[in-house]
RNA sequence: GCGCGCUUAGCUCAGUGGUAGAGCGUUUCAUUGACAUUGAAAAGGUCAUAGGUUCGAUCCCUAUAGCGCGCACCA
């Protein structure tokens, strides 16, 4: 630590211990001393012997932030959470990494820069075209990026920012490309035309896990098709009985057995039909009339009976959500408005027969809010089921070469104890969603993301690079003639799943995958634990035959005083960046680890931030004190009884606190450290030795100073990882000569 | 329908098989003294309800209620 240091740390010592202490002033300057002293980076702390491979390693991945705007106190909950872990570890000698990056979350960056684009400018992204539209994105993911990685240096997160990563980055796309180059070669990777979750407003498919139910109230609508068919329906849409290819009754219903295996051509509100009585198990006969219209193009369920029974597929809503068949009075309407005219000429021609409010729940795209219309469409797919060989493995229970499948592989990696989900009840839900889970659809028709690496030309298919067939082009040359790369981008999850070692530099086999991977600890909101979690394990099981992390560690949600959600629309979002502002850095993060427990949700007050403003205070002051009494010769002092219990004493809390963070239980081990400081050493110990330094001997005030020194470097120690810029500035004016970033714990 | 969580001081929440804790709030007192961003103290809880296990239950088990959540279904 020369040259450059030098300045910030003489503008550091220049912050008078005498005066009040500003949290927003310092914490700017002491993390430009981390910054500068290179400790973030585990080779630094190597090199000053700080930290050594064989005292083992830890690391961790920094979930990263969407490049969709500013960062909010779950985020904030995030980094410190994660911070508190990096610190204790590289204090403990670890040889420690933590890796930042963004994640330029698709769909999420592409809507919200459209809707940017449309209010500011009135065009939408097929006005701009491909190329432009792309620019734009890319230059308001550049600015969300700046401004996150300004928001995470104000939280003091000790990231190693030459680590860096984008998910959309070359290197990242270099990954991708071959990890779904793998998974097609393998078999895992397939496309199909299937019924998908499309969504009209944001005009792309979305994953299962990306629909969101809202409970609505509907009507369900009992009628016959027409006078002549002999079986009544029930549907709450009926505008989708335009695409009924068949009517499905339970086998065992004495009801209808008579009519299985007929075919009747029906006119329906004017529109004709051949509608087939088909036997299947999974219609229920107390629901409705017990009588299913089957609608194989717009249902899910429908679509897999019609697979079962071979039936036709009668497409007749379009991606837009509007009818693309029926009479004039229907074809091009909005499937609400063509829903009530069917009703309305049912009702006129008699065959309505029943009209009732239900309750239902319709599906949501969660991030556009668009209204989820189930399509058949021609898209790509991860098989989850499929069995293949795995021909490397470290998975418990999974031996090398043996035969397998991803679900079985997300399975035995928690199963075997190999990665462990804290708190522990999320291991169920885990369980729970790998049960239900279907192929996993990953293409979508946005532009913003990593392009599906593959090529046609004709009848021929290229996956994973662009292919290079004329032998006198140049190599660089891309696209080569005729051949035509997929329109379609990747569910951006897919490049996410890859991120705990497409960061340590895969698939090149760096020393950093070698040293850092498995990575220690995922630290994520409970929420993506679907979308995120399970897509790591996943990735990671498939393409290195090994898991991604050893423990989960799961967040809960910050809500607002009342319990409710953050959010921009409510207003009730408070800002970490405003927090760190008014009270500190410190003061947030403390208010963010205290009283809040894993897994748990937690309201946040700015009276509880505020409160923990105090405590930085505190230590400032306690500090000061202490400092201000400096004995003579105090070094050789000799310690009273009572002192040397204090000593005792302090070391058993410290233990104490170590075992709490060993076992991620950080909110009790940050409200012991809390605890100790003010109400035992500054309530008891100082004032109990406060007399010795005012009026004792030479003896006495050397042994009283030397043993409130030896407690207050202590806590800063104990407290560094907690509230790590007041206790920086406190120590450098101390130890000028070290950091206590880059000192042991000891 | 399947599963999960929560219910503890006025508020927000920790926690433990041995007659309960923190922060904020309230009340009283002290202090020009490192710190009023302080200190000392007080009031305030049948730890949701009912059973059971136990020498002993707020904690373990079972049931009930209220609130919340996940998944599935949703014709």
């Amino acid at each position: 630590m020369r040259g450059a240091t030098w300045e910030f740390r003489i503008k550091l010592m220049a912050i008078e211990m005498d005066s009040k202490y500003d949290p927003v002033t310092s914490e700017k300057e002491v993390y430009d001393l981390w910054e500068k002293s290179g400790l973030f980076a585990p080779e630094k702390c190597e090199e000053i012997g700080l930290v050594k491979k064989e005292n083992g390693v830890f690391s961790i991945i920094l979930p990263p932030p969407n490049v969709t705007g500013t960062l909010h106190m779950g985020h904030a909950a995030m980094l410190a959470i994660e911070d508190v872990l990096v610190r204790y570890a590289r204090m403990s000698g670890k040889k420690t990494l933590w890796v930042p990056g963004t994640d330029h979350a698709a769909i999420a960056t592409q809507s919200k820069v459209e809707s940017l684009i449309y209010k500011a400018e009135g065009k939408n992204r097929h006005d701009l075209g491909r190329e432009e539209f792309l620019k734009r994105v890319d230059q308001f993911a550049k600015e969300s990026h700046d401004t996150i990685v300004n928001q995470i240096k104000k939280m003091g997160a000790s990231v190693d920012w030459n680590r860096e990563a984008f998910t959309l980055d070359e290197k990242r796309n270099t990954a991708v490309k071959t990890a779904f180059k793998k998974m097609y070669d393998t078999g895992l990777i397939y496309r199909d035309f299937k019924v998908i979750n499309w969504d009209p407003k944001g005009q792309t498919t979305v994953s299962d896990d990306e629909v969101v139910y809202e409970e609505r109230d509907a009507k369900l609508y009992t009628f016959k098709y027409s006078k002549d068919f002999p079986i009544s329906i029930s549907t709450t849409r009926p505008e989708t009985k335009l695409g009924d290819t068949a009517v499905a009754v339970h086998p065992d219903d004495e009801r209808y057995k008579q009519y299985v295996g007929k075919t009747y051509e029906v006119n329906f509100v004017g529109t004709p039909l051949t509608i087939k009585i088909i036997a299947d198990h999974a219609v229920e006969k107390d629901f409705g009339t017990g009588a299913l219209g089957v609608t194989p193009a717009h249902s899910q369920i429908d679509w897999d009976m019609a697979q079962a029974h071979n039936l036709e597929l009668k497409p007749v809503i379009n991606e837009y959500a509007k009818m693309s068949v029926g009479g004039p009075e229907i074809q091009g309407k909005k499937t609400t408005v063509a829903r009530e005219v069917i009703v309305e000429l049912l009702r006129k021609d008699g065959l309505l027969e029943k009209e009732e409010d239900v309750k239902q729940n319709i599906s949501v795209a969660e991030r556009t809010g668009g209204i989820i219309e189930p399509l058949p469409k021609l898209q790509w797919f991860i098989d989850v089921n499929k069995k293949f060989v795995l021909p490397e493995s470290k998975i418990s229970g999974l031996p090398s070469g043996s035969e397998t499948s991803l679900k079985e592989i997300m399975k035995k990696a928690v199963e075997g104890g190999q990665i462990e989900i804290l708190p522990g009840r999320f291991e169920k839900i885990y369980y729970n969603w790998i049960d239900n889970l279907r192929d996993w659809c990953i293409s979508r028709q946005i532009w913003y993301g990593h392009r599906i690496p593959v090529w046609y030309k004709d009848e021929k298919i290229a996956v994973g690079e662009t292919p290079k067939e004329s032998g006198d082009l140049p190599s660089s040359a891309e696209a080569t003639e005729g051949w035509q790369q997929d329109p379609d981008t990747l569910d951006t999850w897919f490049s996410s799943g890859l991120w705990t070692f497409s960061t340590l530099g895969w698939p090149e086999k760096t020393s950093d995958l070698e040293t850092y991977h498995p990575t220690s600890v995922l630290e994520t909101g409970y929420d993506i634990l679907f979308f995120w979690v399970a897509r790591m394990i996943l990735m990671t099981g498939f393409l290195l035959g090994d898991v991604p992390f050893r423990t989960v560690y799961l967040h809960g949600l910050v809500r607002d005083e009342k319990g409710r959600k953050m959010s921009k629309s409510l207003g009730n979002a408070i800002d970490p960046l405003l927090m760190s502002e008014k009270y500190g850095a410190d003061a947030t993060r403390l208010s963010l680890i205290i009283g809040a427990a894993p897994g748990n949700d937690m309201k946040l007050s700015e009276d509880k931030v505020r409160g923990y403003r105090n405590f930085s205070t505190k230590i400032w002051n306690a500090a000061r004190f202490v400092l201000m009494n400096k004995a003579e010769n105090y070094e050789s002092a000799k310690l009273s009884e009572e002192q040397e219990k204090y000593l005792a004493e302090f070391e058993s809390t410290k233990k104490e606190i170590a075992e709490h963070i060993d076992k991620f239980e950080l909110h009790l081990a940050g409200e012991k450290a809390y605890h100790y400081f003010w109400h035992t050493f500054a309530d008891i110990i100082i004032e109990a030795e406060k007399g010795k330094l005012k009026d004792g001997t030479q003896e006495e005030k050397a042994a009283a100073y030397k043993t409130l020194e030896a407690i207050l470097l202590g806590s800063l120690k104990v407290l560094h990882p907690f509230v790590p810029f007041v206790t920086e500035a406190v120590w450098q004016k101390i130890r000028p000569e070290e950091l206590l970033l880059g000192t042991n714990w000891d």
